[in-house]
DNA sequence: CAAGCATACCTTGACAGTCTAGGTACATCC
DNA sequence: GGATGTACCTAGACTGTCAAGGTATGCTTG
């Protein structure tokens, strides 16, 4: 078993946070663990990866913050998708679906 | 539809080159038009792109360069995969099912 | 009570890979 | 002779990731 690339992970990053906001508002954190869960830590997302993509994302108008506490008490930035990041899931979604079967047109090509 | 997105290509673009030349020795530029074909143009190679790839490829041993001739009467830099290239294609293309695997896991959950 | 661990946030600097936009050279076709 | 297609290459900008640091606090455990 090879360990996960997370070379790949270019691109795709956005795409997975939007997803994982739209069943609900999620802090940062709280984003990268259940993506990990999500995919038995086939993904391992870095915090210096992810907070700059919450960043970059807020800016684009995608997600929006706001200031909270979590369960254990903990001050927490709770991140919740716009209209505009639900149209830019759908967006990127559908280029991931094309680019993924153009890949596979070229490795299963027998 | 949406135009393709290469940001999605990083990573990828190494694996697709092993991949093509695993059907026998091919020089860039026909490298490039054989992946856009057998994609349907969902794929565009970036001569900015591929030839740095395959600079880089060749100095990591996975793949070994000759200068030939083409049909068409050009000068061309015929490509080949070398055993250790062999073996770097099946690394990646595992790599990246199990990747492709972990996106779907988060993107088609209900 | 102190130490360690998990939660939760953030930033800086290096690095890798892609893209844009150029360039060269030559052959063919109109 | 000019445009187009083949075929190669490169410099510089840019984007996104990663490693490695940092802060703060609450809970558990010895």
């Amino acid at each position: 078993m090879t360990k996960p690339r997370t070379t790949f992970l270019q691109g795709t990053l956005d795409m997975l946070i939007l997803k994982t906001l739209s069943w609900g508002a999620r802090h940062g954190y709280a984003i990268a663990r259940w993506l990990e869960e999500t995919t038995n830590d086939a993904l391992q997302i870095e915090e210096g990866s992810l907070y700059p993509a919450l960043y970059r994302m807020e800016r684009k108008g995608w997600i929006e913050a706001e200031w909270g506490v979590s369960e254990l008490g903990k001050r927490i930035k709770l991140y919740s998708l716009t209209p505009l990041g639900r149209k830019q899931l759908r967006i990127e979604a559908s280029q991931w679906a094309q680019f993924v079967d153009a890949v596979a047109a070229v490795m299963r090509t027998a």
